[in-house]
DNA sequence: TAGAAAGTGTTAAAAAAATAACATTTCTTG
DNA sequence: CAAGAAATGTTATTTTTTTAACACTTTCTA
């Protein structure tokens, strides 16, 4: 309802999977969702949950051709550096780099070693942007 | 109830936000848990919850004076590392980089210099790790 | 050691979530 | 342009979740 406080916290479990769903795929109608849900209810019930997350904010429409296309509404406070921080905080105790140790070392998550190329060089800068308080 | 598939997903709202607390905050009492609760229920329904999160297998208890203080089961595939990737993958394509990224310029993650410092080390150590192949 | 205090167990009711049947509307096409 | 197909809207039912009252048990303590 109110543009404030987007948090997936506040979602029954089926709102917050066809949210997560959502994030994941971008824009979707009822139908596309059916198809990436792996426990797909009724299109009807698919349709009234769509609607609920529009009326609570969480979603958006378009009508294309003869079916609507949802979309996450955009949000004030954003739930993507949200939910990273909420995930950081419960179990890694607030420590990034305590998440970066154990995504690193996490075989299921089956990292390129490229991305640490590109990891290093993101810190490098970001270093590099705090250090010189002189300028 | 089964010792595998122990996913926050599967739980409604309440139970998920209670172990999210038992995350950050390890073992509680059902007294403990209400202070912790910005939104608590009665004590009689916090336990009832507990004792639903122990039948699921979530959580376990030991008698403590004349209490019961709940802590979460130890499980086979490690919930920490599963939502880390979870959330990785949803908001930030399944890039670690990317979410680094994010988490570092998020101004309400408030990270410290020494983060960043360790995180480089952090890196670094992971690289020189995959690196030599030779030996 | 009896009574109060502070727990837990049992059970049931109220509220919310999840589901889908059926009616209606809107496209498409022969 | 009429019939059928494929959407959406409305409404209701079932199931799950959330809640808590009340009974019972254990531990203090005066």
């Amino acid at each position: 309802m109110s543009i404030h406080e987007h948090n997936l916290e506040a979602l029954s479990r089926r709102e917050r999977q066809f949210m997560t769903l959502f994030f994941r795929h971008g824009e979707m109608s009822a139908r596309q969702l059916a198809k990436v849900l792996t426990d797909a209810p009724s299109n009807a019930t698919i349709r009234t949950i769509l609607r609920i997350l529009e009326e609570k904010g969480y979603l958006q429409h378009v009508k294309r051709g003869r079916e609507f296309v949802y979309f996450p509404a955009p949000t004030r406070e954003n739930i993507r550096p949200r939910s990273l921080r909420q995930v950081i905080k419960t179990f890694f105790g607030g420590s990034l780099t305590e998440a970066v140790a154990t995504f690193i070392s996490d075989p299921e998550a089956d990292l390129p070693p490229e991305e640490l190329e590109e990891l290093a060089r993101l810190v490098k800068e970001a270093q590099a942007r705090n250090k010189p308080p002189k300028n």
